[in-house]
RNA sequence: GGCGACGUACCCAAGUGGUUAAGGGGGAGGUCUGCAAAACCUCUAUUCACCGGUUCGAAUCCGGUCGUCGCCUCCA
């Protein structure tokens, strides 16, 4: 058993190790709360979780640190365009993310760093950039790297800097700068932006000072992998690196890990290109928030995903199966002796299932092998040939293998006595031939969020709410 | 122009040198069933974008062609 997870910086596939024995520290870079987050940003935080629970579940002791960036350009001009102040409308979408996270069964991430609580921390790296001379001042009182200071730079994007094209998307600054590639890490105080008093002046933080600041103040100054879209690996990335390890003279992340793209309509999805659905907008036509966390972790990180209806309804119908075989298997009650043979299709899951997300969270094999053991245990729940304890440890063994997945019901929710009472009249109804009036509580349950099916030893239901509209 | 990812059935997607090309969805037929649903069974790619090459053997390796997507200082 041993993890192997593509390295950006190396560009290969290599064996996981953490620094320290049984633990690993990991940072996400996490939302701007300027507007509520899309799917495509989701995608990438549900890889991060994919694989904070994957290693969590292989027993590794992991430390999980997720920003919340609340001060930004964006930020900053729709807080001004809707007239509320800056802290009013992070506080608000940090609040949407929160919930749509939960929402998602995203893991809470251990530690979630505020930018604007970490001035401090950012001041003391810039000072040691300054004084080291990897960064200078410009006349309006912005900080910038030196990149001319760190000739590896370019390193984890394969850019090289001198082959930039100046003028079509990197501008002339309007900060002053030595070089146009220099890239600031503090910006000069300007009128109606907020501003801190700091020991290298007024001003507030650039962007990716703070990924750097925040990550070194939770992890160390050289922590284990650091995650995030392809779209971050230049320049957020390649900067913390130059500006992390110019200030430290250390190796900041040892493995760098990137998502691709959630496309619609073959288009990378993007807030600019407008092509964009939220969570909420994905709820609203009737799919469950189990089906869109099914939809954005089925397919392998590094591919590219085409986000749908498609992708939605096949995710759907992926998650009821899994919901179907698990009320199935909780329902289940027989005399009949032990099955010998379950430790064994058990113990062959587990294995292909690790295998598969051993090698780089190879998540198609690892789903395949679930959906195997599916069938076969439907088939063994149709011959009647497990006993009730078989049944009950295969709902243990799946719902364990759902501590990575996250997309399983956990079969933990009291029933509403509402509903409880409409199941035992629906029973009652059914035991008196009454198929008028089970009919009807089958209706009148269905639009409560319950699916109910009869089978040789009685009805069975399960809820639908977490997976599609009912 | 530079760099990178990728092209497998109706859709999504594994497989990266050797028995029948996983799995999910969809479709067709069947079994079970008061009806329904669920489940199970059978079928649904002689073929892996295309053209060459290496090899006893290629979806997998090499070369080329075509196509798609991304990054190249707002970006998950």
């Amino acid at each position: 058993m041993t993890l192997r997870l593509t390295n950006t910086l190396t560009g290969r596939q290599e064996t996981f190790v953490p620094l320290e024995p049984g633990r690993v520290r990991m940072y996400s870079c996490g939302p701007t709360v300027y507007a509520p987050a899309h799917v495509g940003n989701f995608r990438s935080f549900l890889f991060a979780d994919l694989l904070r629970r994957y290693l969590g579940w292989l027993g590794l002791e992991v430390t999980w640190v997720m920003n919340i960036t609340d001060v930004d350009d964006k930020i900053i001009r729709d807080a001004r365009r809707d007239g509320v102040p800056i802290a009013e409308l992070t506080a608000r979408y940090t609040a949407a993310f929160l919930e749509d996270a939960e929402r998602l069964r995203m893991t809470r991430p251990d530690v979630m760093p505020r930018a604007t609580e970490h001035i401090p921390d950012m001041v003391a790296l810039i000072e040691t950039l300054l004084a080291t001379g990897h960064a200078y001042r410009t006349d309006d009182g912005s900080v910038f790297f030196r990149l001319a200071s760190w000739p590896s730079y370019g390193q984890l994007a394969r850019l090289d800097p001198t082959q930039q094209r100046v003028g079509e998307r990197v501008e002339a600054d309007d900060y002053g700068k030595d070089d146009v590639r220099d890239f600031v890490v503090w910006k000069g105080p300007k009128d109606g932006e907020p501003s801190w008093e700091t020991a290298v002046g007024p001003g507030r933080p650039g962007w990716h000072i703070e990924c750097s600041a925040m990550s070194m103040r939770y992890l160390g100054t050289t922590f284990d992998i650091h995650t995030g879209g392809v779209d971050l690996i230049f320049p957020h990335h390649e900067d913390e690196i130059a500006q992390s390890e110019a200030a430290t003279g250390r190796q900041f992340v040892r493995t760098w890990m990137h998502c691709a793209h959630l496309q619609m309509g073959g288009q990378k999805m993007a807030k600019r290109t407008g092509n964009i659905e939220r969570p909420a907008d994905v709820y609203a036509r009737g799919y469950g928030p189990r089906a869109l966390r099914y939809a954005l972790i089925g397919a392998h990180y590094r591919a590219p995903l085409e986000f749908g209806d498609d992708s939605l309804r096949s995710a759907t119908a992926a998650v009821d199966r899994l919901d179907n075989v698990l009320a199935a298997l909780d329902a289940y009650r027989s005399d009949a002796p032990s099955d010998t043979t379950m430790p064994t299709a058990l113990a062959e899951t587990r294995e292909r299932f690790t295998e598969a997300l051993d090698d780089d969270l190879n998540i198609a094999p690892a789903l395949a092998a679930v959906f195997d053991l599916v069938r076969e245990m439907n088939r063994r729940l149709d011959a009647g040939s497990l006993s009730t304890e078989d049944a009950g440890s295969a709902a243990a063994f799946l719902r364990d293998l759902d501590r990575v997945l996250g997309v399983m019901d956990q079969g933990d929710e009291a029933l509403d006595p509402d509903l409880a009472s409409m199941l035992e009249e629906r029973a009652a109804a059914r035991a008196a031939r009454d198929w008028a009036t089970s009919d009807r509580l089958r209706d009148a349950l269905a639009d409560r969020g319950i699916a109910i099916e009869d089978t040789k030893m009685g009805q069975r239901w399960r809820r639908l709410a977490e997976v599609r509209r009912a």
